[in-house]
DNA sequence: TAATTGTTCTTCGTATACACTTTGTCCGGA
DNA sequence: TCCGGACAAAGTGTATACGAAGAACAATTA
């Protein structure tokens, strides 16, 4: 019991470069560091407790991820979307999402309906307590879990790391946003549990159409502010 | 090939990460290095006539990117693409490149579309001559410059990256059915010259049912073999 | 003012050290 | 023969230090 116990811890084991990407990823989708903000070796291992080996580590793949530039000898920073690459994060996870839901539908078990439904729930109740981050934080969740149950890693994988980005570029509005779009993930789900993946789709795409306007909308206020 | 590699390396003036991180996807994709093959750090290190931080550097990178698969503790090992997720990546291709498509027949310039004919004209010539190795080159060459008229570099990144996959699992029967895909490829820029994107859609989603099905029956004789 | 020089900061790569895990091997005992 | 545990080897994870080279910025000079 006990061994077992500690096997599983030392399968567990984080290392640390996931640990400071996990952190970095996090900072840089909530503002912490804004675009075009310098990052400096020296002072990501000073934020984060940890030698330099580790943040490097996990800056070249921020970088593959697309939250960090990286200037060869000149050091990294903060990626800035502009608002021509969020039509284009658009119009790429348009076809990926409503992939991801026909899928959901086609293969989604009781249990896994289930677990859309209980996040459902919460969702309806934060909303009743204007519980905005909750909200927000359950919406991703419930994407997130969509996309889970595609079972496919790649579509998962890809639509995911798209998903963060959206969030980072419009994490203010995707918060006031949430609660009007609870509606929509109802009825997606809803077309999941049927097991009719062209509703499904449908749904998944009424919802990013409604997504992307409002993201749209909220763009105007703008992010040119540098 | 450890002097190959580092003679590729010594030509360049990039980031050592960079330029073993190309090194090991070319290493990879050419199969040099076998699915589940072993990859330790120093290994890797004497491989390239580096130190192990480069090589570490680029392990990361590789890994985000799926060639790669690292155990905490245990190292990093080759990827082994399973035929399920070879399903997986052509589910997701098809979502993307008929995009692609679409979206480089809206935007498709004289200038792009010659660029297209030019690389069809070479591979016409290419398959006269049998040397499908060149073919298959002017194959990749077409589908990465078609990824790039459609301007979503979003698109473009993660369809291409997909495309490194396909071609690594199937690099070989890719070749063999190059001249047969050739017609297909004939519609597909007919119907992105042409401007209409429902049509330039439904010449790539031919083309990728064609070379999805060839894909299979060439997965049949399975992987290890020689 | 404009150009040049010098200084400083930072990245990039190397090297080294060491704790800790995993893995493999060997050996004695049932 | 087979089992189980001690033991050694291999390799990762992390920290640290150091030197070289590039970039940015300040200082100096014409």
């Amino acid at each position: 019991m006990a061994e077992d116990l500690r096997d599983k811890l030392g399968a567990q084991h984080l290392p640390l470069r996931d640990q400071v990407l996990a952190a970095l990823r996090t900072a840089i989708i909530d503002g912490d560091y804004l675009p075009g903000e310098r990052l400096t070796e020296d002072r990501l291992a000073e934020d984060f407790g940890v030698s330099r080996n580790p943040v490097r580590e996990a800056l070249r793949v921020a970088e593959a991820e697309g939250f960090v530039v990286i200037l060869p000898r000149r050091g990294a920073v903060v990626a800035s979307p502009s608002s021509g690459t969020i039509a284009d994060m658009f119009a790429v996870r348009q076809r990926l999402e409503t992939l991801a839901a026909r899928l959901a539908a086609e293969r989604a078990t009781a249990a896994d309906v289930a677990s859309l439904r209980a996040l459902l729930d919460q969702g309806r109740e934060a909303t009743q307590r204007h519980d905005l981050a909750r909200v927000a934080e359950l919406n991703s969740t419930l994407h997130l879990r969509i996309l889970q149950i595609s079972g496919n890693p790649w579509l998962s994988s890809i639509a995911k790391s798209l998903y963060l980005h959206v969030q980072w570029v419009f994490r203010l509005g995707a918060a006031e946003r949430a609660p009007h779009s609870w509606a929509e993930h109802i009825q997606l789900v809803d077309a999941i549990e049927s097991g009719d993946g062209d509703r499904a789709e449908r749904a998944a795409l009424d919802h990013l159409d409604a997504a992307s306007a409002a993201a749209y909308e909220n763009a105007e206020g703008g992010y040119g502010a540098r």
